[in-house]
Order: structure tokens, then sequence, then C-alpha cells
DNA sequence: TATATATTTAGACAATTATCTAAATGCAAA
DNA sequence: TTTGCATTTAGATAATTGTCTAAATATATA
């Protein structure tokens, strides 16, 4: 969970994330949304990807980023344990947070 | 969510919620379980209080703390905007993230 | 009031982080 | 092979952060 929340400690990386949320993207196509050097975000995918919250696969030239849901989910299931919902059950078998 | 992400990013403060969840606690007896200065913890409570993870209550002499599970909600829907599960409904309606 | 306890505030310091520019690497195409 | 594009690595710097000790504040009690 370490890496998870220093990943999610920034709001460039949150947004990035966001972007990806919409489908897989190059490193230039991210970069291109934002007002941060190449290496700036570069930095940035590192450290998401260090969490384990995005993963790159090589295409050739280019670099395509994508959202790793499995590690959202470990997540959300960490949270859940504080909420007032701690007790209910969610619907998909794989959110039951086991204490 | 800027504060509530800063307030996550740090083991102690993380461990500090896993504490309250068992029921509220003093600041002297949240900073007994812990191997750091009081001054220390008073300031990681101080940041669980800005990120209102946490709500604070003046008893006497003493300052009792307990969890806030309304912003704990908040980012439990953020969080699921992400999941694979994000188009599935939680069983509490307070969870329907909308997009 | 004087003293003791609970907690926070202030100020300092080392470590970490976000950013940049310049350089390196990897791949594709002329 | 040479050139050019995509991306990362390296190294520097300013800002932020986690920690400490010392001092201040607030409350309870003798």
């Amino acid at each position: 969970m370490n890496t998870v929340f220093k990943a999610l400690n920034d709001k460039t990386r949150r947004d990035i994330l966001e972007l990806l949320k919409e489908g897989d993207k190059t490193a230039g196509e991210i970069a291109d949304h934002f007002n941060f050097s190449k290496p700036t975000i570069s930095h940035h995918l590192d450290l998401l990807r260090q969490a384990e919250l995005i993963v790159s696969e090589k295409q050739g030239q280019f670099i395509s980023y994508s959202l790793n849901t499995t590690v959202v989910d470990e997540l959300l299931k960490w949270v859940l344990q504080f909420s007032s919902n701690a007790d209910k059950k969610v619907q998909n078998k794989n959110l039951n947070y086991e204490g």
C-alpha cells in the first residue's frame, strides 16, 4: 500500500489515471495533456508503474500505458475497512474485505 | 481529495486510522502506541484532521479523536471509478459513484 | 494559587520529492 | 547507415515533509 498511496499523492498522477480510464495511451499522448516536460511525465508514469496502478507495454517505437484494476481493487478493499459500509457486502465478490 | 491523499501517504497516519477503527482514543493513548514523540504524533493527527479523516473533541483535559467515515466514503467513491467494479452497484446507496 | 498533566505550537534539520535541462537509449524509416 | 522521433536516465535545485527538542497553552487538582 505504501507505493500506492505515494503514487496517489500527486494531482498530476491522479489526472493521468483519469486519462487512462478512457483507454490506453502512449507516454507521448499522456504528456501532451499536461504543461510539464516529458521527463517529468515519464517520472510520474514510473511512480504509477512502481505502485502497479498502471502497466506498460512496448509497441514498437511507442510505450502504451493502461490502468491495472487489480491494484485499484486492493485499494478499494483497504478503504472499505474504514467505511460506514465496512459491515455491508459489496455486490462483486472480489470486494469483500477480510478484516 | 488532495489533503486526503496527503494524509494517507504515511504509514504512521494509516496506522492511527486502524487504531481509531476500534474506537475513539485520546491523543495520549494514540501516542502511546508509537515510538515517536508526542509532538510528532500531534502533527500526524493534525494532518488527518485537516483531511477530515478524523474529528477531535475536547473532553476536559483530554482531546478525543475518532474516525470520520463521511470522508472515507468519498474516498471510496473516488477509488471506485477506477475499479473493475465501476459499473456495478454497491449495496449502500451512498456509494454509487457519479462519473 | 501553585503544581502537575495533556496537548499543541515553534523552530530547526535531514530526507524526500517534483520539476527542469541535457544527454542517452531504442526503434523506424529514408 | 544516418537521421529523426519517442521515451527514459542523469544530475541539479527549490519546496515539502517527518522528526526532534524546547516552550507555550489549557485544564484539573491539591
